[in-house]
DNA sequence: GGGTTTATGACACCGGTTTCCAAAATGCGC
DNA sequence: GCGCATTTTGGAAACCGGTGTCATAAACCC
């Protein structure tokens, strides 16, 4: 008799069916050269006893496994969450589960850790977050060490099929133009830190969109955060103070502009009456806080699919989009400038 | 000659140091029973030839694999991720991994789906974040499949080994002393959703503490939120337009709080010179707004930590400690009420 | 009814662990 | 210093639960 309480396997279902278990094995990869007879006979068998494939004994048999990882260095709660959400949403139907694994980027060991991690769970495949996705020694580890990765980044960090990618650039120039409509001429910006893609990216965009529009962007214009509240605060302090107070400032994420905002209204400088704010990423806290904030969102959710997409589907005919677009998510902070600087 | 550019196998290690399989095996579970020279010789050509286990293998062979799940319905992004680093903390030096599901707790497949996906996956163990850890069907089936289980919670929600809680019935109890302290009498509440666990928990304490201070909670001083910004805005709307204004609002969550925040804004209240509120969860908003937010924060990365190693560590000699104290934040939202109201 | 084509099964294999047993090392009494 | 019982240690082979290869039986063609 089948082992009773334990769970069945493919012999289990094979002496049931009457069949071997290479045809069980075939009727749960869907080959194509079966009697159909055979085929229903044993899928009722596989139900009837509740059988489900073990995937330790298919990862072994296949030399492959069915796990994908992500790699991340916690941007932001929620966008690591959504992007999680986006690759669930790509895998739920399949075999295949989601193994998270945050990094230290600033661990000098981080690759080394990562190295270990990749030989000892031996994953199908990586995807990778901004800032670490920026990292070109972490995806040449991944090529190195023949596990497939996909790169989540504000510009086309490597080749197509390797790349979930916003277009930071350009949406940064969309704002800026957003700002110069509403009639605003002084517009100052807090990049990002040093050393980040995306706050590289965001800064020439916002550089080239004034450049665009005729307008000067003095050093005293210009901060540079952390990408942190703290930052932003700090920065947009300088800025205020400055004797050419600017009448919007661009911050290159929320937080800053959370930041920005706290900054003004310590100064009792009204936003939007007196000073515009728009940030970037539309994280949870620019809805949040008061007054709702302008900001760049950009469709992590479907990144995360689409990238755990390329890792999982066989490229059908040609590859996946990579580039996803954002928008300018128009809340309240933003107003024309005070009539004395129109 | 051992194939050169394969990862190494156990055989590989066995014949370059002229020992048996299963003495490799020894090594790599460190059976006691081997000459030490044996030992260094077999550990010296397995750092020579970088071979690490493969984890199938090992996981069918044991008959049980090395991972954890992580069964979540997204309260709130920064809790997920931090319980994740906490979880990441104890299987570190491990060779477990960490396998996340997100779930949908308003579909009606929920158990379904999970049930499957545990079928699929033979994880090791899951842990549960609230609210869905409140669920007893789950837990139910978690035993029922053989799988290792641990909930959080904010009550004991299950036996010891099952359980990591916060006890957020005491801890509302202090933020309503504080604010008593602070010399207010109309002290208002914004419940979060019926049927959450950690909702009635939270009620409950604030009704034993103002019981205790002898003051009264009528009807017109309880809001029924929905632990989501908006409903924090509406439901403290109510409050504050209500006859007997309260000089403090209790929250239930910081979402809520930050809402309620806003609804005082939109009054022109001042918080806290003529409100004051506290809110619950330390979540980043609670620090990234206007006034700052004073807020009951739980540890939760060190509840990941001793969640995870509830399910790994084969509980050595008591089991691992339950309880976790929360603390009050104080940051700038409470302020003693006006001086009409003291 | 012979020659293809198609469906199925026998068997080795993936990379570990375990069982069982024999060989070697050790302890002990004399 | 020897023989024998006891403890370590190492090897052969089976096994975990699947998949790949290849041979062969069954079904189809004209």
């Amino acid at each position: 008799m089948p082992s009773s309480n334990k769970t069945p396997t493919i012999n289990d279902v094979a002496r049931a069916a009457g069949v071997s278990k290479k045809t069980v094995s075939r009727v749960i990869n869907r080959s194509a050269l079966l009697k159909p007879d055979t085929r229903k006979r044993v899928e009722a068998v596989i139900a009837e006893l509740g059988y489900v494939p073990n995937p330790q004994a298919r990862a072994l048999a296949l030399r492959r496994n069915f796990l994908l990882g992500l790699l991340h260095d916690n941007p932001n709660a929620q966008t690591v969450l959504n992007f999680q959400e986006g690759v669930l949403d790509a895998i739920r139907s399949t075999e295949f589960a989601l193994v998270v694994r945050p990094v230290d980027r600033h661990s000098p060991d981080m690759l080394d850790d990562i190295r270990h991690f990749l030989e000892q769970q031996r994953l199908y495949g990586v995807l990778i977050l901004p800032p670490i996705s920026e990292n070109d020694d972490l995806a040449a580890l991944c090529r190195e060490m023949g596990c497939g990765y996909v790169r989540m980044g504000s510009a086309m960090l490597d080749d197509a099929e390797h790349v979930v990618a916003s277009n930071d650039r350009e949406m940064v120039e969309s704002a800026v133009d957003y700002l110069v409509e509403s009639g605003h001429r002084r517009i100052a910006i807090i990049k990002g830190p040093e050393g980040f893609r995306s706050a590289f990216e965001r800064g020439e965009g916002f550089a080239a969109a004034m450049k665009k529009h005729g307008l000067d962007v003095p050093d005293t214009a210009i901060g540079r955060g952390s990408y942190r509240f703290d930052s932003g605060l700090a920065e947009a302090g300088k800025l205020l103070d400055s004797a050419e107070r600017p009448t919007a400032i661009f911050c290159s994420n929320d937080e800053m502009a959370a930041g920005a905002l706290h900054a003004a209204r310590q100064r009792n400088i009204d936003v939007p009456g007196q000073l515009s704010i728009i940030g970037f990423d539309d994280s949870p806290i620019a809805a949040h806080i008061w007054p709702p904030m302008t900001t760049v969102g950009w469709p992590i959710r479907e990144m995360g699919k689409a990238a755990a997409s390329k890792l999982v589907a066989p490229t059908e005919d040609g590859a996946l989009e990579s580039w996803f677009p954002a928008r300018l998510v128009k809340r309240l902070s933003v107003a024309p400038p005070p009539s004395e600087d129109a």
